[in-house]
DNA sequence: TATATGATGTTTTCACTGTCAACATAATTG
DNA sequence: CAATTATGTTGACAGTGAAAACATCATATA
């Protein structure tokens, strides 16, 4: 082991992933993070201006995850299924995404990270936005520009409002308010955005 | 001015909220809510058990502010107007309350309060949801427990989702991602609203 | 090859945070 | 009036993000 770390910036994003994924965005301080990477509390200051950017990170990671995810679902089904189809997996790989990965999705839309301070980050939410703007496009072809943007808002907002909806969190027209007793497995799911999913 | 305050807990709570709305939510010290108040730093422990249930106190206020909004919005129109009218009349009322209190809509919906563990803040929130069943039922005569439920998660999630959105946060569609550029006063949003909304 | 310089690490320190314990005073109850 | 409870204060503690001062390594240039 050198006195210089080597790759000390990368160790510190993916201690950051991993106390976020364990233990909720906000137990996450700079000291656990480097004593998760076996360094000085303020070593990765060297690396990151700010708690919030080195946060920013590993939004910016989220984020390209969930671009993946979200190409991926369209490219294993583009050959069997229709459009539609597609569509409805595309939707059902965002909610997957959501929710396994809970607490980093959480930190990607946390207000206490300034997404404008971090264009970088920036850029990386908005390759998820055109992944779902791209496949519209493919649904409706020749869709003018607002039309698509209003597509993309409504479709995009539904996603992500229902992430918090289904965990556990509220339970909508249910007295008990004791999670969610219709949507529990991935099945009911899909049965659930067929059904809501209007293009 | 007594030694006993005689008031102090409801006058913590409107601190938090001020601070809450001025600073948003990760500036609120429970010092800085005791420095409002004119109280020592550890007065609030006589009245809140930990931070977290004073902040979950102020989310709660927050959703019976929200119920009665959305409440209002239909009474105001319910004898001119036509129920899917007064529906996206509702929409837009929750919209307007979200983007008008940010900050104190990011409380209400920031993970690090466990609403599993306040009650009354469940109920509450329950409530908010209670208005669109409601509504839904009128809409829908007849409509079984399943379908409401699912109509509820649907038009909620866009709701809630829209916020995000909204708020200069992201903006799908548009390569420059700065900001929304397709919505920008109330006229638009209703416009949106009219065309998004599928009951 | 030697050395100056910048990159990357550590230690120490600071103000601030949530929370607890010990104490003080007001209000209420017997 | 006395005793108990409710409600306030002060002081302390460990944990936090951050800055300053210092140490060491890596490398470019003489």
């Amino acid at each position: 082991m050198t006195y210089h770390h080597g790759n000390l910036k990368e160790e510190l994003i993916s201690s950051a992933c991993r106390i976020c994924e364990l233990n909720g965005h906000d137990q996450m301080s700079l000291r656990s993070i480097a004593k998760e990477a076996n360094v000085s509390q303020t070593a990765p200051y060297r690396h990151f201006k700010t708690k919030e950017s080195l946060l920013a990170e590993v939004s910016k990671r989220g984020f390209d995850e969930l671009t993946k995810k979200l190409i991926e679902s369209v490219n294993k089904n583009n050959k069997t299924i229709s459009l539609e189809e597609q569509f409805l997996e595309m939707g059902l790989a965002y909610l997957e995404f959501g929710l396994k990965n809970r607490n980093i999705y959480d930190l990607m839309h946390s207000p206490s990270i300034q997404k404008a301070d971090f264009p970088e980050l920036l850029e990386s939410a908005g390759g998820a936005f055109d992944v779902l703007a791209k496949f519209l496009m493919a649904l409706f072809p020749g869709i003018n520009e607002n039309q698509l943007s209003q597509k993309c808002m409504k479709h995009w907002a539904m996603m992500h409002g229902l992430i918090d909806l289904l965990d556990l969190k509220i339970d909508p027209a249910n007295k008990s308010h004791a999670g969610n007793a219709m949507i529990n497995t991935k099945k009911d799911l899909r049965a659930f955005l067929k059904e809501s999913i209007d293009l």
